[in-house]
Formats: C-alpha cells, structure tokens, sequence
DNA sequence: CATAGCAATTTTATCGATAAAATATTGACT
DNA sequence: AGTCAATATTTTATCGATAAAATTGCTATG
C-alpha cells in the first residue's frame, strides 16, 4: 500500500501476537500490491507467478489468496485459481453507497457515545492529518503515503466508538477497497480532500449529528464522481 | 448446517461454476458444524485433528480455516494454530445490534426499490417458510432443518432489493453468527418464531416502511433476548 | 471453413515429508 | 515447594513432488 505501513490503521486481520507467518506476510504485501494498483484489476495470479514474486512456496499463497477472497479483494474460481477482483463503475457505485449507509450509522452511533478518549484520539489524528501534505511533486504528481495513512487514521478514529466491531471491520473494509480506486485517479490530482475533513472534524466536536452525518457522506459521494469521472475519461 | 442444504440460501463464497475443490467442501462442512455447535465454541482445531476428521491433507484445511477465519468465524492465532471462535454474551449483543442496524437499511432501502419480482419471491419464500414446521419432535426437541432453511430464506428475500451484494453479504455473515447462538438455546424451545413472521412479511407486502423496519428489529431483539436467558441459566 | 474429438501441455489442487516454532517435561538450584 | 533453564515432544507452517483438472493445439471430418 501506498503507506509503508501496511494496509493502514493495523489491520485487525491480522492483528494476534508475535512473529507473523509468511503466510500473513505474504497476505499483506498482496493486498498492499492490489490496492496500490501494483497488481492491475483483472490480473491472473498463477500460483507460480506469486510464488515467484513473493518468494514462497504454494501453500502460503494459496492461503493469502484464500483470506483475500473472502474480502472480495481477489477472485477464487474452483478449480482454475485466482485473479485479482476486477474493477467496475458499478462497483464503485455500489462500495461507495454502501460506504455511506454503514458509516452513517457509526458516525451517529459514536456521537451517541462520545468519550474523552475518543475525542482526545479524534482531535490527535485530525491534527496529523493536517499537517501532512496531500500529494507528492517528485517527478509526476503523486498519493502522499503519509497522506494516506493518517486520512485512514482519522476516518477511523471518527467511528471508533459505534460500539460494534464488526461495524467497524466492514468499514475498514470498504475503506479499503475505496482506496483502490483512488489510486487509479491518483494521476488527475483529485482535488478537495485537504478542505473536506475540516467541517467533518468540527461537527463532529460539536455534536452536530445531522451535519457531521451530512459532510462525511457528501465527503465520500464528491471522491465518488471525482474518480468515476477519471474512469470515463479513460474509456 | 442444520440445513442439510450447505449454509442456506447459496453462499456466495462459494459460488462460481463446476464441481467444488475438497478445500471448499472441507470449508462448507467446518463452517455448518461450528455454526450448528458440532464444533464447540473454543475448540482447539489442531490440523491433524480436522485433517483426519474430514479426510483431506493438511493444504485444503488450512486453507479452508483460513477462509473461516476471515470470517470470524475460527480464529487464528499466529503460530499456533487456530480455534473455533469462541461465544459471549458481548458478541451476541454486538451481533443483534449490527445486524438490527444493516438490515434496516437493507430493508428501507428495499422498500425504495420494490420490483414484482422481489415481491413475487418474497410471497412464495413467506408461504413456504410459513407452511413448515419450526422444531422436530423426534426424541427430544431439536430445530427443524427445513424450517431453517426457509428463514433464512425469507429474511434473505425480504432485503433482496436493496441494491447492495456487499449490504446483503454483510447480513448473511451476521445471520449465519446469529444462526449459531440461537442452536445453542435450541433445547429450551424458543417461542414465538412462527407468529413473527406474519407481521412482517404483511408491512413489507403493505409498503409500511416504519412499521416493518420496527417490527424486523424488535424480531432480532425478541431472539436475543431468550438465547440471552438461556446462555445466563447455564453459567 | 467450422467444428468435434483427441493428445500434449500447462496449471491447479492435493499429498506427504521436513523444518521451525511452541509446548510440555525434567531436573538442578534457591 | 517454587522458579528457572535445558531438553524432549508435540504441533504448526512450509516446501517440493505428484495427481487431477483445465487449457491449448492439432487433426480429421462434415
């Protein structure tokens, strides 16, 4: 993933003790090369290929391919392998909107329940949000990892008290496969995204339900047309 | 599954064409004996353990753990193998909450979105689930797995307009949790069940939103509710 | 020229064996 | 007795080889 850290906000995935197994690792870096787009929509992974590119044997690969079909992330089709999940305009429609709904329910829910906690981790992640810059001016305009990371970060930290971990597994979820088709946009410089989280914050410390609810959706629903636009563009 | 029907209503995890790879049938079967409690809760799943209990290597049960565990239904614990996940009481509520809280939308949304061929699927999943018995009375009471299957079909039918594979595949993970801990309460005869139905199959039929959303949560919370009680009368 | 059947090739899925890690056991020492 | 360390045992995780299935290419036939 574009964050050097992997698949942001500590995958919960992945999350149990010690030393991880090439297995998971392997899973990582996958789900990292897909949603960068290091690994293009549609891709066939031959086992062999994998195996090669990450330097392990069949087994592990077969079970990271295995975790990431279960999170729609890759395609398993019995007995003829793997693929990487293809990309559509209706499926961005369709994550987005379920986006909305689910984090609808968790922003309200977790204004229901605010904590100091919470909001003292609210207003941290918000201040590293925006002191980091959006894009890279290397060579070609570029995603910002840091960006990326503390953006998921602070997304996260909006709903982290809903209550239901679950809730918040599905959004991670659809964060990340949102994620995905940002990159793809990336090259347009979609614009907003610097101004967007700064209303979003603040009804959010006022206890204004309605308009943080409102801001988070419409936030999603702009980055929506921004990058469905690109894809037209490209077709 | 009580089911002798795999999972009910067509698990879209497992769909695709041909004949099913022993990692996947391995997958299907752990899944419905963790779900109808042939599995214990906590179990400790030691690969030659399984492996010899469904008759396949080591590579398609761990694969098929791997996928169960993306699901949460089997947890891994990293080096060291992977349990059945254990039940609690927080989890059961946090189950019925999330699930009240998608299948709400799932269901207004639904109810946005009415077609003829939603309604017609829904009357003849209502008339079937309502024309079957709920328990066996063979030796001692025990669900009856036809009458699963048609609940589950019916709640499946209920929200299957509202416009989101996503929305509805986070449903039936949840539906599939819930199945679980209402097995476990099976021996106390749960009451009510069949009289609920009717309600709301007639306010979704009636296009009375309110009523039937109403009427779909207080359903889930009624269920929890008695599977509450029994789990406290065993501790 | 299209197409059905067959053989050769590729690729997947599975097995069984080994290496690596965790757990249990033993015995020394305080 | 209780703790700790070293060793033995169990169990997991990974590898490499084989079997099974799909794909490709070829040939014969309508």
């Amino acid at each position: 993933m574009a964050a050097g850290a992997s698949t942001l906000v500590r995958n919960e995935t992945v999350p149990d003790s010690s030393r991880a197994t090439t297995a998971t690792a392997v899973y990582q870096r996958i789900k990292d090369d897909i949603l960068d787009g290091r690994l293009a929509p549609g891709l066939k992974l031959r086992i062999e290929f994998v195996s090669e590119r990450y330097g392990a044997g069949s087994s592990p690969i077969r079970e990271a391919l295995s975790r990431l079909s279960s999170e729609g992330i890759v395609i398993r089709h019995e007995q003829r392998g793997f693929c990487v999940a293809p990309i559509s305009l209706d499926e961005l429609r369709e994550v987005t909107t379920t986006r909305c709904w689910l984090e609808t329910i968790a922003l309200r829910e977790t204004l229901a329940n605010p904590t100091p906690q919470w909001e003292d981790a609210l207003v941290i992640a918000y201040h590293r949000l925006s002191r980091t810059k959006r894009f890279l001016d290397d060579v070609e305009p570029s995603l910002n990892p840091a960006w990326e990371e503390q953006h998921a970060n602070f997304h996260e930290a909006l709903i982290a008290n809903c209550g239901s971990n679950l809730l918040r597994r599905y959004c991670r979820d659809l964060r990340d496969q949102s994620y995905r088709y940002r990159v793809l946009a990336a090259p347009a410089r979609p614009p907003g995204g610097e101004i967007e989280h700064q209303p979003i914050f603040e009804a959010a410390i006022a206890r204004d339900v309605e308009r943080a609810v409102q801001l988070l959706s419409s936030h999603y629903r702009i980055t929506q047309r921004v990058v469905e636009q690109h894809l037209l563009n490209l077709a």
